[in-house]
DNA sequence: CAGTGGTCTAGACCACTGC
DNA sequence: CAGTGGTCTAGACCACTGT
């Protein structure tokens, strides 16, 4: 007998609506342990026969814990509580220059010191206007050279970064290669006389569209970060603007802010 | 005739289910504006006519647009869409010295820059033993004077904040008073001593808890932001952790970051 | 193949809203 | 009161998974 759901019964004549309160009982047993990470959940048929109830209020249920991000479904296997991915502490330096001396880009050393295995894949490269957002941010009207592409750790893929640089910057160099290189882009902006003086983040959460949720095999319940990113020159000038999207689940930001 | 479902019919030959199809012409209505903010989407007895499917293939449709945040259903009213919230974007300076000048706590002083009425309620002082998640960042095993606090926009809550300073800090001070008085607890620590130097800040996203959505009145699909901030005296001493959960769809954080 | 979740139908009763 | 969304039942067929 599963143990799980023994003791377990709706009351009634409670307020609270039936599939709410058989969403209760599974989270608190998700939460306390009793169905540990990666374990499967009674089937909608067991609930059913369990709780006395139909099959669309056994749906409703679940379908809260999966909006709360505690489980997922697989089709045709069963309802798993979800592993929680590891997480990657973004510090505020780690666009410093010392970091670029070992010819990594951020984020493969930033993994490797993590212990996780970082993976880069759906590279692309291509020139277009630039779209009003990101001219604005550039101060530039001009092409714009597009470096898309997607960052998995462990296989599974954390966040999709899409670099926009003025056409009359990068263009003809190795930035518009589908690999820039020993340290990136920003080692390769630096060695063409754009020393980099400082960026600034503009972070936004929201929930993803459904095309992010695809690449990134996002889970429901999981909101994203949306971190647009712009590279000054020592001149002052804007040379990229960066537009990131990072599952939120598995990341936090560091930042440091002045007193004065 | 409402002209906003003339037209649109399901492609019952599509890979995509039904439910789907017709979630994505609602959104897709909402966001070319042909129905706009605060406006009535059609009943789910009206969809169920014109699409000629059962109720539930609506309410699956409509609850996948409310997860996405775009619309919120009314109970005895009807499904509407979401209005956006104004959306306040905090400065990477905001903390800065100079913003405490004219005697008003940060969130007083942005607010009326932003032309918004600020509102602060729900303050609560108390003293406890630190949490370990606080304890570990102010480095100090002691009791905490506990200051929260919940801010609102135009009568929109928008954020609460709860800040811990170490007791043999504020305690018996003004930051242990309801209201601390102009310039808000960081010129109360400066008075005392404590001239502050950096702060850092950890910013994490996540769906809110049932707690969190009702004392902020949070719509479904939205998440919030967590932003943990610690403020550093010159000395290098931790002398203030602030949790702060705030609503995401109404702020965008800046931050700066050196080059170097 | 049996068992799983994904989708859909066709009803029902209830609670809330506004007239 | 009529109209709205909230909850629930009792079925059905399908697609996917593992044996």
């Amino acid at each position: 007998m599963g143990t799980l759901l023994d003791g377990l019964a709706v009351d009634t004549a409670s307020d609270r609506a039936v599939f709410r309160q058989i969403a209760d009982q599974l989270r608190a047993a998700i939460q306390d342990g009793s169905v540990s990470e990666g374990n499967r959940l009674p089937s909608e048929a067991q609930l059913m026969e369990h709780y006395g109830v139909a099959r669309m209020t056994v749906r409703n249920a679940l379908q809260l814990l999966e909006m709360e991000g505690l489980t997922r479904a697989e089709h045709g296997r069963g309802v798993y509580v979800r592993r929680r991915p590891p997480v990657r502490r973004l510090a505020s330096d780690r666009f410093a220059r010392r970091h670029r001396k070992e010819g990594k880009a951020a984020f493969i050393a930033e993994s490797e010191q993590l212990g996780a295995q970082p993976d880069v894949d759906m590279i692309q490269v291509s020139e277009m206007p630039a779209p009003p957002e990101i001219a604005e941010r550039l101060n530039c009207a001009g092409p714009v050279i597009v470096r898309s592409r997607r960052y998995s750790l462990n296989g599974t893929p954390v966040e999709t970064a899409t670099s926009y640089l003025p056409a009359d910057v990068a263009k003809g160099t190795p930035i518009a290669d589908p690999n820039p290189g020993p340290g990136g882009i920003y080692a390769r902006l630096e060695e063409l006389g754009h020393t980099l003086e400082r960026f600034t983040e503009e972070v936004s959460a929201r929930m993803p569209t459904e095309a992010e949720a695809r690449v990134l095999a996002m889970m429901p319940g999981v909101p994203v970060f949306r971190l647009i990113r712009t590279a000054y020159d020592v001149e002052g000038r804007a040379v990229e603007v960066c537009d990131t999207i990072m599952s939120a689940d598995a990341y936090v930001l560091n930042y440091e802010l002045p007193a004065h």
